[in-house]
DNA sequence: CCAAAATGTAAGTAAGTACTTGCATTAGTG
DNA sequence: CACTAATGCAAGTACTTACTTACATTTTGG
């Protein structure tokens, strides 16, 4: 570890990345060491000195695409306190994020009665923060008043990135283009959901709203 | 096909329901010819016998399952033309049938990249009808007033199947539970939905307060 | 009952899989 | 330069997979 390491890291992080784009494209499954091993340009033989054997090398996926996510999410947000344009753009940066790691997060949807604490892992705890963030942001506007108080903020974050994840696997599983496009659904998305959160201005005593 | 084609037919029906319950567990790729035949207690060279390979055999799967999605879907809506009453009586149905088929769902949502045909048959086209029975239902409360006109039905109908099918995903792929309940998500959801897409109060039967 | 259809059994093939072993070769460091 | 860690290469092991072949056995309908 003190000598010629440097170059050692180099074919382990060309081997963790390669094995991203693999097990991304071919499932945990299907991904074989030998096509890793070829993405990554290295002898077969050297993955399985760098990695106890697939697992191992999958653990090390799930730390490296855990520690690309918290990179990504150290850009601080902020908030114009205006619902629809902090929401969208939001919608906006959330969906990007999801577009990029399409193929990775379709694996673990499919693997994750297999493989559930890894799924947990990669779709909850790397969206986590970004859940906290808006969780704090629909409390806040809840104070302000301008967010519907009879509303649990937690499930209902979970809508909004619901419906964009829903939109990304929707989109990008079709074959036959859809009838609208990917910012129509979007810019749909945060429409309803900003209408549909938003306290109704003096507290209308409508018979239907009381939860 | 004349003589004992019934217990031949049997057999088959035999196979294809292990198929479904297998290729749901385990994977398309996980799945074995072996582990199918032995859950559907016959020969492994008995289902050589009624499909070429394993590739028929997922055909042979996916025609069941839309066969199956068909019977379900017989049942024939009825609309109270209440916003709130009947989403949620859909939204209710809906996620049934998603919790019924998750693993399948799963499955075909991780192999979609690999079997883009069938997973856009089992997933897209057995939701076709429903969907289609919602479209309509919201540009009839379009025209009646109660449903905003600025949205189109099209994307608006996704957003609100979108959002109960990522909850199921999210629900059922977390080993530790989440902060809220099914029911909650779900009620929290079509309550949000309503209010994101009826009409802001111009032709409610009620006198309201305008937004 | 009897012929044909359907299934079971045993064995095998060809290919692919994760993973190992032994040895030669490269490349960085002191 | 010399030492050594890192890699490449060739081959092999033990196992699994989809799928096949040949033959014996059971089931079924006329």
């Amino acid at each position: 570890m003190s000598r010629s390491t440097r170059s050692a890291t180099q074919t382990r992080d060309r081997l963790v990345a390669a094995a991203i784009e693999v097990f991304a494209t071919e499932g945990l499954q299907g991904a074989t060491t030998r096509e890793i091993a070829r993405v990554a340009e290295v002898n077969e033989v050297t993955l399985f000195r760098h990695f106890k054997n697939k697992n191992h090398l999958l653990q090390a996926v799930i730390e490296r695409v855990l520690a690309l996510q918290a990179e990504t999410l150290s850009q601080p947000e902020e908030w114009t306190q205006d619902l629809r344009i902090d929401l969208h753009h939001y919608a906006q940066v959330y969906n990007t994020m999801l577009e990029a790691h399409e193929a990775l997060i379709r694996t673990f949807i499919g693997e994750a009665k297999r493989h559930p604490e890894e799924a947990r892992r990669v779709i909850q705890e790397a969206a986590r923060p970004w859940r906290e963030k808006l969780i704090a942001y629909l409390q806040q506007g809840q104070k302000r008043g301008t967010v519907r108080s009879d509303l649990d903020p937690v499930p209902t974050v979970d809508l909004l990135t619901g419906m964009l994840l829903a939109g990304m696997l929707r989109r990008c599983a079709a074959p036959t283009p859809l009838s609208y496009s990917r910012d129509c659904y979007i810019d749909t998305a945060v429409d309803v959901f900003v209408q549909g959160v938003r306290a109704t201005h003096a507290a209308i005593p409508h018979p239907e709203t009381a939860l």
